[in-house]
DNA sequence: ATGAAAGCGCTAACAT
DNA sequence: ATGTTAGCGCTTTCAT
């Protein structure tokens, strides 16, 4: 049976006080006689009284909200990612506006609407501003955050790992294991974490006197890395190595050429990830990956993002924290 | 640099017009002459002007939100359904408050923090309430649907997939195959999937005159589904057949016993899970498995939800939806 | 310590 | 079509 809304006016008469009383019975830095909160609290439980958070917030300007964009949840280091998040802010007393970035622009309306919401701060998961949407949230003086993407706007904070080494270490990696067809399968073209791995890479082959035999786009997913690798080992010439820009395309390369080219890996060609999801370390996969530091990540960005909604004369930082080699047994000295 | 929160009243001011005209100017059906309107949007696009949201909510009584609660994204199966219900509201004009459960009891926390939120529905994926917490929330008129689990109270709608008929056609087609010695990999043992999904293999075993060989507990999870793996496999009478109650703990039994105990899938051992996570049917893995139709579950809990919200004489509704048996190459007939 | 009164920023009658 | 008025349910001075 649906209650009509019970007010803090109807607990008042109940127990015999002013609203005043019952609103500060309901706040913890109470200024209520411990007699007066009892009878309040008595009335609330009878009437089954709440309160009201959006009445809350509108008086005190405060949400205590956060939104948190993200752009898809089918990688897990993603969804590992908002999990992490979610849990600390929900520790913290706040609440959690999820939006999923709409494929189709749309974007702004996302915007938008969080604006409208009056959250206190922005996490945006692999997710970037243009300069315009930017500002646009700058201005109204809400706190963003950005992880593992970065923004071309000074007043905004971003965490993220070291791309660049990361690709770096897997040129170097590939090259010195003796491999000389070493090809790149690319992440979403227009990301900074795709330029950043791939610029890496290139120069740490360069430092062997190595160069990219050959690139196809995977865009971070699953059935693209399919498709990109099946382009790869169709030409005349198919790679010995590879390097893929996340570990799910790694993943989907090797499953490709094990079982439609029916290449082994590590022994005809070697593979390195990127991201350390928890799929890499499987027996089946073994992949050789670059670890990102996903707790200390969430760690700092949330910190980073409850330091600029606390303090406002915090300066955003664009922190970005070391890369890990792990070395597993998708990768080998190229027989001779 | 921070605005000053510009009101509809700013505005008014601004365009020459009373507040009331620029709060009609901002809703949709508005009874606004045109050249009004165009004032109001000039000015407030000079001010920076947004409506409040919160405000809005107070007055209108309807937050336009729902939360959604979930226990861990660590099951892709989880993550799918999440952003999925998460897009599908968001494209509704709905906003999404995402709580997880809290491993530490605490769970009426979050239940009183979504009542003070004013959500106008609430989405439980896997996660059950008992009755005291079903009342809790019945009471106030929050319609709730539950994914995934069972109810012991009729105000409530739930959707979930036929788990018995799963477990009954696993149990029957392992003990078909002639395998002798079959084992059950359970979930959590206090989950109404896995209760139903035990019963129904154990009938399903029954039918053929076989009974459960054996029984751990991996509790849906990756890690504790390799121990309970290496406990069944590490015993005097090590299984030849294994029903996981989903496929992740499936995928980590397979990985421990094909890397720890040497064992072939489906040679040595034939292996069934459930749910069909996009990962089963990766070729290295191959899992037979019993497919839950989460595009309809979805489609089916979306529309309860919405029901509920629009029309209050909607009765609850139990669903169950089909399982689909996917035959791959995880199970094959004993070798005699 | 408590109550009265004044709003937070908006929508929704009600007049005009 | 527009303005005026009265709140939505709460927190927070300000007196007492």
């Amino acid at each position: 049976m649906k209650r009509k809304s019970v007010t803090s006016r109807d607990v008042a008469k109940l127990a015999g006080v002013s609203q005043s009383a019952v609103s500060r019975s309901f706040s913890s830095d109470a200024k209520v006689a411990e007699k007066t909160r009892k009878k309040v609290m008595a009335a609330a439980r009878e009437l089954g009284y709440r309160p009201n958070s959006i009445a809350r917030s509108l008086i005190t300007r405060s949400s205590r909200t956060i939104a948190v964009v993200t752009y898809s949840l089918d990688n897990p280091f993603y969804a590992f990612m908002l999990e992490k998040a979610s849990r600390f802010f929900q520790q913290q007393g706040y609440h959690l506006l999820l939006f999923f970035a709409p494929s189709d622009r749309g974007f702004d309306t996302v915007i938008d609407e969080i604006i409208r919401s009056q959250v206190e701060g922005v996490l945006l998961l692999a997710i970037t501003l243009d300069n315009a949407q930017a500002e646009e949230v700058a201005d109204f003086g809400i706190p963003v955050v950005i992880i593992n993407r970065t923004v071309n706007y000074a007043g905004i904070s971003q965490v993220g790992s070291d791309n660049f080494s990361g690709g770096y270490w897997a040129g170097q990696h590939l090259a010195s294991l003796g491999h000389r067809r070493i090809a790149y399968l690319a992440g979403l073209p227009d990301s900074s974490t795709d330029h950043q791995r791939h610029a890496g890479f290139i120069e740490g082959l360069a430092t062997m006197g190595a160069a990219c035999h050959a690139l196809e786009v995977g865009n971070y997913r699953y059935t693209d890395a399919c498709d990109a690798t099946r382009r790869l080992f169709a030409a005349k010439s198919p790679p010995d190595a590879l390097f893929c820009a996340n570990d799910v395309m790694a993943i989907a390369a090797m499953e490709t050429m094990r079982h439609e080219f029916g290449l082994m890996v590590p022994n005809d060609v070697s593979v390195i990830g990127f991201d350390d999801v928890p799929m890499a370390s499987w027996p089946s996969h073994s992949l050789t990956t670059l670890q990102q530091p996903v707790d200390q990540m969430i760690m700092k960005a949330t910190e980073l993002l409850m330091g600029q909604i606390h303090q406002t004369d915090t300066t955003p930082e664009h922190v970005t924290l070391p890369v890990t080699p792990k070395l597993r047994s998708s990768t080998q000295r190229l027989a001779r």
